[in-house]
DNA sequence: GAGGTTTTGTAGCGATCACTAGGAAACCAT
DNA sequence: ATGGTTTCCTAGTGATCGCTACAAAACCTC
């Protein structure tokens, strides 16, 4: 039976000649700016410094290679959806995506847009599995913040009018917009103008 | 000189065995359902029920017969951009390009999702050109409405405050947004309340 | 060292990509 | 009928797609 341990315990057989994680991490920026299925495997092999069978070895395949590089982006779904849980109210929540969507959007050292939002829109039928992947994290983390506002609404946080469904999509549909709006040239005065736009019209309880 | 007038005149040589509008309609829902890259001459020639050389003799080369798909489901970028400035006010203009939208992006004889903001996201670099076309036009109707909301601030019909860029940025956000939720599997009521939402947060004047 | 294990690069698998050469077929005018 | 013109289908082009068989190389334990 092989070991299981961690990857720092030794290992018999030859040991690797690259570094895994910064090769995820090129892997990361190409799938960011070209999408999945226009990224090829040359083109990953070739920002990424290693052979076809070395990538296929480490990271199963190139849907695999993906989710993890979408994985290493968000920095944990899990994560997410705590920092959303744990927001001192909805308000904040929404406007920490926003802010974090807006600025990830817009950064002069990574390609312009979401890697969630932008890299896999419309798909071949052989993608279609991927693109529901990526379908699921989004609509995962929008029901993270739609159970976040459902809940200042059960606090009286909220007015009890509020439509969760509602608020949660006008703020994922900003948030996907917006990467779209990034790659067609918005700058990032811009994108957090929307933000303060969309945060201003956020309901609130009568004083 | 050969003559250039219109189609209907009959011209020498065999003629077309196929519709011509009909085989374009075609060519419009497949790109509309899987995008331009992930579409492939031989799923074009399928649906169109055409053979390649009678596809490039019709239409040039797939990049054209993209961009006149996308000219088709439009209806004529001329034709929006003009029932923009004609629309009595931005707020109307803004609330009738929400709702199509809205609307377009969930019918039911039709795939989920926007053509023009959905099926040229990322792109390898070949495609960038035809991307940038696209954005061309997304950025072109932005202005569009931004010219039309300009026009109401000026006019004493929006707050001397308001900000036009921010404004129609939002409403593309959301229109390029609500195109990938329904693609998610949003359904149009859903779209319906955010565009109410969306309307809902418009400057108004004092009374 | 020997034997076992894992990674390495080379080289290439069959399938598909956008696109087209070439000649038969179907129309027009004369 | 005949010549001119245009479209038709067949059958491919070279390039690229995701992916892998294979054997040499580099490490471990013993």
């Amino acid at each position: 039976m092989k070991s299981t341990a961690a990857s720092t315990t030794k290992r018999a057989g030859r040991p690797l000649s690259f570094d895994r994680d910064a090769a995820l991490d090129s892997a990361m920026h190409l799938f960011w700016r070209h999408g999945y299925e226009a990224t090829s495997i040359a083109d990953l092999t070739r920002v990424m410094g290693i052979t076809p069978p070395s990538l296929y070895a480490a990271f199963g395949d190139k849907r695999r290679l993906f989710l993890e590089a979408v994985q290493r982006y968000l920095g944990g779904l899990d994560a997410i959806e705590q920092k959303i849980a744990e927001a001192p109210t909805a308000h904040d929540a929404a406007r920490d995506l926003l802010v974090a969507a807006a600025l990830g959007d817009t950064r002069d050292d990574a390609p312009p847009g979401c890697l969630l939002a932008s890299s896999l829109v419309s798909s071949s039928t052989e993608a279609d599995a991927v693109r529901e992947s990526l379908a699921a994290i989004r609509r995962s983390i929008e029901a993270a913040l739609r159970a976040r506002i459902e809940r200042d609404i059960r606090e009286g946080i909220l007015p009890s009018g509020s439509d969760a469904e509602i608020l949660a999509g006008h703020v994922f549909a900003v948030i996907q917009g917006m990467s779209t709006l990034a790659k067609d040239g918005a700058s990032r005065t811009k994108l957090l103008g929307i933000v303060d736009r969309v945060m201003a019209s956020w309901p609130q309880t009568d004083p």
